[in-house]
DNA sequence: ATTATATGAAACCATTTGGTTTCGTGTCAA
DNA sequence: TTGACACGAAACCAAATGGTTTCATATAAT
């Protein structure tokens, strides 16, 4: 699968809450623009262009039905995000840790334990 | 804990690659403004404010140490992120679950099964 | 054939964003 | 005390963003 070097990324698409609230929207059934942008207080060529956004990022498909195009959910990309956040995971797993041992008085332990991992790029 | 109504959110403040980059060069260790833009082509002011950025996020302390600043990762309000995300971990499991039936010529099932779990707000 | 509906494209606009340079201030070093 | 260093604030700028309205086109319905 070669990564077709979109304008919008998952990570800018993801920003903006009314992309959100579509795709939140859109999990649950394939929708044609018009019914999609009654749930928005804004113009629907505004949402057509979030939707635009959304699916050059590739987390939703399009279809077009008759005069009307409908759109669905494609959740698939949030995995580059969820790779991403695993990345950083055991950073707050670390202060949990820290919590715990606190939390347990562990006096013995003067100075924190910081889990040094391996070093990834979460980026890739 | 109270939430602070910051003008920036998570998902607003990682959307930035270069504010990424920060946040993986902040994960090691504790740095000063100066050190931190060294690793970046822009200048030191602009570096400067996406640490703020970052910081009126959460996910960036600052520590004056004599005339300079320090900065450190602090990984916990990702976990918001985890949680939005854990919200379509569904879909895209399902996905998966759609290929495996595939390709395993499950033939008797004509249509796709679609799990319609708990209605939730995945922003909440 | 004509009219109504669904949509995208285009032009436009205000605000935000990501960057710059310049300047002021606090702190360390000679 | 006199520089030098570390930094943020401020003013500024171009480009991107999020929205609008208007127009053109394809499809459906009468």
């Amino acid at each position: 699968m070669a990564i077709p070097s979109q304008k919008h990324d998952v990570f800018q698409a993801i920003a903006d809450p009314t992309r959100r609230h579509l795709l939140q929207l859109l999990g649950d059934q394939e929708m044609p623009v018009t019914v999609i942008s009654g749930h928005f207080p804004m113009s629907r060529t505004a949402v057509s262009k979030h939707l635009r956004i959304l699916a050059e990022a590739g987390l939703v498909k399009e279809r077009k039905v008759g005069r009307e195009t409908r759109y669905r959910l494609e959740a698939e990309p949030l995995m580059e995000l969820k790779r991403w956040l695993s990345y950083y995971e055991r950073y707050w797993e670390n202060k949990l840790n820290v919590l715990k041992r606190f939390v347990e008085q562990d006096d013995d332990a003067a100075e924190l334990t910081f889990t040094p991992l391996e070093v990834v790029d979460p980026e890739k």
